[in-house]
DNA sequence: CGCCAGGCTTCTA
DNA sequence: TAGAAGCATGGC
């Protein structure tokens, strides 16, 4: 079971049909991404994958601009997270009252699957920041740094990283985080720290692993691993989730959706921070 | 101007 | 081990 039906090419796009769970505005507009913005109308330019990427969701469709099936199979069906059945996952979570809640208000939220490099520094970054002045350094970052592609630059790879100075970043204004971007991409580059692990190391070495890097607390590697690595069991915890396992689970989130908390959270957090009442009502 | 932002490290008791 | 201070930057 997945959340997509036929793809086909139409002229230069691939048009994805038949998409269920999914509302492209939520998904790339909630927090969990950076590099994307609205055209309008629908449509979403971002660069992720190393390309620059152009995508409109008409009702159930989806077109791919300037993209061959091939390359929606190969890059994007992943990215969007398209082979999961969102219905099983939100029937699940459902079965909380919360949850439920949260659910109706954003039926077609979903996690990316993003590069894990991009995720742990995208998060690293996000470190007592707001998601607009992020998306600021990371476009910064990947201008001075990233790899010039058509129409783009990519995000800069660990070993480029590894070789700058706090002056070369001067420029990204990164504040107090240049320091822990630096350490980040020393210990990728220099095999001090492998990532490929983290995808299927239990997930308490897993976080360890990653709280080796200065600058990463619970809550950023509990992001990387649910963004960058595909862990649906991290739940990020950050001021707004604190806000609403407090008045919303006073006992804790019910054991039983364990396995796709973090997706859960994605719901929540998305809920409590565009709607009045949820922090409000029962 | 003060407050806050998808927190973290470091210092102190 | 727990709690508070300090931290760069910029929008409101």
């Amino acid at each position: 079971m997945m959340d997509y039906g036929t793809v086909r090419p139409v002229g230069e796009d691939t048009l994805v049909e038949g998409v269920r769970n999914f509302t492209l505005g939520d998904i790339l507009d909630c927090g969990q991404c950076f590099r994307w913005e609205a055209l309008g109308g629908g449509s979403y330019r971002g660069t992720a994958l190393g390309k620059v990427q152009t995508v409109t969701q008409q009702g159930d469709t989806l077109v791919f601009h300037h993209t061959d099936p091939e390359e929606f199979h190969r890059l994007w069906k992943n990215y969007f997270d398209l082979d999961r059945d969102y219905g099983g996952v939100k029937a699940l979570l459902e079965s909380d009252p919360v949850m439920a809640k949260a659910i109706a208000f954003t039926p077609g939220m979903r996690v990316l699957r993003q590069p894990p490099w991009e995720a742990l520094c995208s998060f690293i970054i996000s470190a007592n920041n707001n998601i607009l002045r992020i998306k600021g350094i990371v476009e910064r970052l990947c201008g001075l740094f990233g790899e010039a592609i058509p129409g783009g630059w990519v995000f800069p790879t660990p070993e480029r990283m590894a070789a700058l100075t706090l002056e070369d970043l001067a420029p990204v204004r990164l504040g107090y985080r240049a320091r822990y971007l630096l350490d980040a991409a020393r210990l990728v580059a220099g095999g001090e720290l492998l990532l490929e692990p983290l995808y299927t190391l239990p997930l308490d070495e897993a976080r360890l692993e990653l709280r080796r890097i200065c600058g990463v607390g619970v809550k950023v590697a509990e992001c990387a691993l649910l963004y960058g690595f595909g862990r649906a069991e991290c739940v990020p915890v950050d001021v707004w989730i604190a806000r609403a396992l407090e008045t919303l689970y006073p006992g804790g989130m019910p054991p039983e959706i364990a396995s796709v908390a973090g997706l859960g959270q994605q719901y929540l957090f998305h809920y409590v921070r565009n709607c009045e009442s949820a922090l409000q009502t029962v």
